[in-house]
Parts: structure tokens; sequence; C-alpha cells
DNA sequence: ATTCGGAAAATTTTCGAAAATCATGGTTGC
DNA sequence: GCAACCATGATTTTCGAAAATTTTCCGAAT
């Protein structure tokens, strides 16, 4: 792997994470020396990660870290559903076996680490999984430019849960593998309108949440700020 | 304005233009003489047009000027159907009267544009507003998200569109400008079915025509390679 | 004839310094 | 006192060469 590539996977993870803060400057000569390695292949990691909107950029006066919005956190989640509701619907029509199976297999995966605690029950490999079930339900539509904004979408919305969850852990009240589970079911019986539905429930119980801690600012100061 | 916004101005027009054909190798060495500048400002340019998806890369492999496809091609128009007719509804719900205002005057530059012949005819400059009355009729919905891949939907399928334009010509038997009128007018008369219509009819034509040009091979080798 | 290995060439990636540009603080002139 | 101005330091941008890696080519062995 190159060094671009590291300085890219450690730059988006402190970002996600939160270690490096909304709107904080990330100077060139601080990067530099914090992942050990020169300007060139930081450069190329902020704007691989500029072109991703996790980071600002403007001529001659460097970058920032993007700020945080619950304004652009909902403009995100709708157009996820607008987009991902049309894939779902397409993979049911047009899904393969291969397709199905992918579901299942990465539902397994999902519920494995999932139900993990102590070691192994690492935050990055969970999120991982339920990606890669995310994008295992939506693979057979066979759409490139759907999935690639499956993934901006999806890194997007990262930033606004993963803060929460190191602070707050899951809600109380909500099995979210079993909306999974019934996801899952309803895409595997070729009942769209049904799976349809459920995955946009997902997508509005997350939202809501996220909305909800922030207000009570209980949990995830980060967040809270991005009111 | 930095020599890497120069480079990745010229690199896009070269690629978009059909220049740099479909598939080619991009190297370091020929695209630094080229343009007359050094490695760090094409590889950020480079970069930047990788993560527009008009160039693919390989790590330690180098750059390409990604493949034209009539598959691509038909996936992005089709998304960009689906995101663009709901953001034109949004604009008509909720636009005020700066972007009924923003319609009206890029409407009457494309016009002006449009009509021209001769001296000042030129090409980008009538692509330029004919994007910029696009983006204006859909300003008003407030989602920084849609725009974000309405432009990048607008980079995709203007490789298609542009070499056609030059070998061949405005297509015989279509009036896009009075297309574009009509658009206008269902828009500000905020009549979202109609201008929905109008719009969607506006961008199958587009493809079918593309469609046939390369399968008569009329004109456009490139695009006719693509198949 | 074909495949395998390995040196040579070509190419990308990375570094460190130089150049260009922006921000800061202090000084001058009014 | 206050604004304009210039020097200074900080930061980004660019260059050219070195390092790392891939590709090509040629000869040897089967």
């Amino acid at each position: 792997m190159t060094l671009a590539e590291k300085a890219y996977e450690s730059l988006r993870r402190d970002i996600i994470r939160g270690t490096l803060k909304s709107g904080a400057p990330l100077r060139l000569a601080d990067l530099s020396e914090r992942y050990g390695m020169g300007f060139s292949p930081i450069r190329e990691a902020l704007n691989r990660l500029h072109a991703e909107r996790l980071v600002t950029a403007e001529s001659l006066r460097g970058f920032r870290v993007a700020p945080l919005s619950l304004d652009e956190l909902q403009d995100a989640v709708s157009l996820r559903i607008l987009i991902e509701t049309r894939a779902l619907r397409a993979s049911i029509a047009e899904g393969d076996d291969g397709w199905a199976a992918g579901i299942v297999s990465s539902l397994y995966a999902l519920k494995l680490q999932a139900g993990r605690t102590g070691p192994g029950a690492d935050i990055w490999t969970l999120e991982a999984r339920h990606h890669a079930f995310h994008v295992a339900l939506l693979a057979g539509c066979r759409s490139p430019w759907t999935m690639e904004f499956v993934e901006r979408l999806y890194a997007a919305t990262e930033r606004y849960r993963i803060p929460v969850l190191l602070d707050a852990g899951l809600p109380a009240g909500r099995d979210v593998q079993a909306e999974h589970g019934a996801i899952a079911e309803a895409t595997l019986d070729r009942d769209a309108d049904t799976a349809v539905r459920l995955l946009e429930d997902h997508y509005r119980r997350t939202v809501e949440q996220l909305i909800k801690v922030s207000d009570l600012d209980e949990a995830a100061p980060a967040l809270a700020a991005a009111r």
C-alpha cells in the first residue's frame, strides 16, 4: 500500500472519529509529522478527501476539516433514501442468486460482530460489516453510478453516527439488528414495497435518533455543536 | 489561479473533447511536457479527475483516460432523471424570486450564444451556458448534495455529447432551444408535472440521439467505439 | 519453440528544498 | 489615535531529483 493510501485512511478515520475536530485547520507540517511522511502523500490524501467533501479547501489557504451541520445530515439522508430505495427495487427485480447469497452472508457476518463483546468488539469492524450489508442489498441493481453515490453518502453520514456510537453507545429501545433482519427477509422474499418501507424507516429512525442526541447534548458534544 | 487548477481544466477539456482518447495512458512525463509544468500539479489534477471518474487510477501503475461505454451513459442519465426531477419539484415548491430570475437570465444568455455564428460561436461558452441554465432550474431546491451529484453526472455525460457536437453538429429535426424555453416556461408557471415531463423528455431525446449516432457511426467514431 | 529468470529501462511515488503567497505585527505618516 | 504600509514569519505550492516499483527485453535452459 502506498503512503498516500495510508495517509488517506488515517486522515479519514481521524476525521470521522472526531479526533480531528470539525472546522479545524489541517496544516501540512502538522500532518506530515503526525503521520510520519512527507508533504506529497498528505497532499494527495487531502485532495481525495476534498473530493468526498470530508475536508474543505481554499486555494493557497490550505485545508480544513469540513464543518458538521445537521442540515447537511438531513440533506444527505433524504437523498440516500431516494437513491437507495430505487436501487433496492431494481435489485429485487433483477438480482440473481449471487446477489441473494451476498445478502445472507453479509447479514450473518454483521450479526456475529454485533453480538461480540470484550476483545474483538471493534467498532470499525462492525461499521465495515454494517456498510457491507447495506451495499449487498443494492448490489443487484447493476448501476455503477448508483453505487458510487451510495458510497459517498455513506461516508458523509458516517461522520454523524460514529461520535454518538463512541460516546453514548447503541440507542436504548431499538433493536437495529432486528431491523436489518426484517429488511433482508422482505428483500429475499422479493417483496419490494415492504423492503423499501423498512429500509426507509431504518434510515429515518437513525436520523431522528442523532438529532435527538444532539438536542439533549447528552453525548457527542461535537455533534451538538453542529446545530 | 494555481498551476494545479490550470492542469485540471486543461486535462478535463482534452478528455471531454476527445483529444486524449478513451483508455489512453496518462503518463506524467508526457503531460508534464504537454502542459509545461512539473509533476506535482499534474498529479493533483489527475487525482481530482479520478474522483470525478473521468480518469481511472491503479496504484503504482498510473492513470488512464476513463473508458467510454454506452451502458455507463444510460446509467448516468437515468440517475440524472431521478435526481433532477426531484430537485426540480423541490425548486418549484420552494424557489424564491432570485431563483426565478436566475432561470430567466441564464436562458436569455443561452439563447444569445446558441444564435451566434462565426466568431464568438464557441462551443465551450455554449456548453457553459447550457449547463448554467440546467443548474439554475434546480438551484431553488437548497440541497447541496443534490447539486454536487448534478455536477458529477453532468461531467460524466458531457463526454458523450461533445464529440458528437464537434463532429456532426446539432441534430437535424430537433429544436433544443425550444425545449429549453418550454421547460423554463412550465417551471416559472410552477407547473411541476409538466416541467418534470419536459425535462425528462429532453434528456431521453439526447440519449437516444447519441445512441443512434454511435450506431450509424456517421460521426464521432470515438463514441461508436464505446459500444 | 517456449518459458523462465534477471538485468535494464520506463514509470510512478516520495522527499526536501526553493519559490510563491498569505498572515502578523510593528512602524510610519497623517 | 488611526489607517496605510512594509518587513517578517508562517504556510502553501511547485520543482527536480532520488527511491521504489513495474514493465520490457534479452539470453539461457528445457
